[in-house]
DNA sequence: TAAACATGAAACCTTTTGGTTTCTAATACT
DNA sequence: AGTATTAGAAACCAAAAGGTTTCATGTTTA
């Protein structure tokens, strides 16, 4: 069992370019949510709202500092994309499509394991 | 320029799962229409829409052939998928950490290129 | 302690999304 | 020629998404 609960799932969670803005801003420091807000022309509270179905994705934490939650990015949320890609590199990969019609081809070894 | 005309863009239009399910199942096989939509919970009408955005933001083709529309995959498509995600590689990847300390510390090779 | 600040929750609104059914047009079969 | 088949276009609808403003709550700081 894993620890990241996903409410929102990543697929969506990226899907708006203002969430992967906010990705991209947070990917190198963290910030509070005013602070980070102040790069978007919207609400605060919209801000925060995006911030809130990142963090549900796992692709951001938020850490409680007196009076501000500051928001920074958490990396290994992507890994879940990451994976989900890796299965169609195959289809472009001339290494890997290779190795698959190798493997896929009935004249090797046949009948072992 | 490339020729990949992006209408929807590919984080859209792999938000939604049965998008998802659909490039999983024109990964190996093309097929027309009726057949693809035999795969799925809804009308033909619905999975053509869903065919036509995921069309549009390049990750399949379609070849229209006598009186039917086979799609598959264009797994290029991806590729923009994983150039995003490669800049957030080196945040979880220690080799990359390592590179990148590397890189941005001061002590290695002044001015040199 | 009172005022200012940081933030999330609530209620609300508009646009987009994902789906439906019906209609139209083109191609294929008998 | 006439009927079936394949698929997209149109019109429509409910729910979700993305935004707003206002309110409530906890935390500083003057």
């Amino acid at each position: 069992m894993t620890t990241t609960s996903t409410k929102h799932d990543v697929f969506q969670a990226i899907a708006d370019p203002t969430r992967r803005e906010l990705l991209n801003l947070l990917a190198e420091n963290e910030m509070p949510v005013t602070v980070i807000s102040s790069y978007f022309p919207m609400s605060r509270t919209a801000v925060s709202k995006h911030l809130r179905i990142l963090s549900e994705a796992g692709l951001v934490t938020e850490q409680k500092v007196g009076r501000e939650t500051r928001y920074k990015l958490q990396p290994e949320g992507l890994k879940e994309l990451k994976h989900w890609l890796a299965y169609y590199e195959q289809f472009w990969d001339k290494k890997l499509l290779a190795l698959k019609s190798f493997v896929e081809s009935d004249n090797n070894l046949k009948g072992d394991i």
